[in-house]
DNA sequence: TTGACTACCTACTTATCAGTCAGTACCTTT
DNA sequence: AAAGGTACTGACTGATAAGTAGGTAGTCAA
């Protein structure tokens, strides 16, 4: 049912998530899905332009993540976000945020600018969701909400390429330890 | 004073991570040392033995860090852990470890051994740490000293990637809020 | 002083990369 | 039925990648 250009967006973003934006190519791309490169060029002229693009995916589905969520109790939310990255881990992959990272310098402004945007999207919706359960006592916090957001997100995203290298262990154990954290 | 084979390792070394591993190439190391890529290959004959080559040099110099510093009081060594991470940040670079887990599907067996080798040590290093501290109570621990010394390595690496992105505010409270968290 | 070794260089190969362009099949719309 | 747009394919190109073969200058030990 999804279209060649989403089947594109979802391997490449697969692609960049498990070996790096450097380490695929557009035939890594083409072939899998039966297509030929100048398939994959049509839709996405150069390279730089489908690396655009999964950032953009990450943003919308980072949006409609927290739609969904918007009536849960804060949380809960938080809860929900630090799923997300177990089955991030699950599947292998590592979080936009650090793929992004790693490249930074071989990426061009209007990417950096792009993934500057979606990651300050990410602080504020869990120093905005920190708040609202501190206010009520549901989440106890021992410094500043945006630097425990800081924490907690450094801590999942950075979980999640430790666990390829020590074991999917140490996942678990950071994820505890945030929950254990906010809610001790 | 530095010879050939060690001038490639320290700039391989800062290709890496600042570019990552498929974005630069043995002329990129070459051209700026005044050598042929011939030469590069009489050191290192193919790039994954430069990959090696490099996980080796920041295990050796974790392994001098840690014998720097052994004398030191508990809280002080993870200052100085801490502190090498900032100027990581300041010279624009990321961890190491950061850095391979991103092109970890694109490594071979023998890195992939020697990065998780070098990266246990380094969280038994901080467990051991924070174990000592916490006896002579200079250090506090809410959760147990590993799953501790993984939240504080995973928040320190991932702070350098992030505040590439969004800023070297930001590595500086998340360096605060581990200081702060095991102090208070 | 001969022979081996180290540390290169010159010149090359093969593969793969991103990217291009002319052409075409198949829809719509008019 | 003609015209135009969409989504491709086939057949390229030029650049660059990693890697190699063969030669050479300098050092050093016997």
């Amino acid at each position: 049912m999804s279209s060649t250009k989403e089947q594109i967006t979802l391997l490449a973003d697969e692609l960049m998530r498990s070996k790096g934006y450097n380490a695929f190519s557009y035939s890594d791309i083409s072939k899998p899905l039966g297509i030929k490169n100048a398939a994959v060029h049509y839709h996405f002229p150069t390279k730089p332009d489908l690396a655009l693009e999964i950032v953009k995916y990450h943003s919308d589905s980072f949006d409609r993540f927290t739609e969904r969520v918007e009536e849960k109790e804060a949380l809960s939310k938080i809860k929900f976000f630090l799923n997300f990255y177990t089955s991030i881990q699950l599947s292998g992959r590592i979080c936009v945020i650090g793929a992004f990272a790693t490249d930074w310098n071989a990426m061009n402004e209007e990417i950096q600018h792009a993934m500057s945007g979606f990651t300050s999207n990410v602080i504020e919706w869990i120093t905005f969701t920190l708040k609202e359960g501190h206010s009520n006592n549901t989440i106890h916090l021992s410094d500043s909400a945006e630097s425990e957001a800081l924490s907690i997100l450094t801590n999942i995203f950075a979980a999640t390429q430790l666990s390829r290298i020590t074991g999917s262990d140490h996942f678990a154990a950071i994820k505890q330890n945030i929950l254990t954290r906010i809610t001790h």
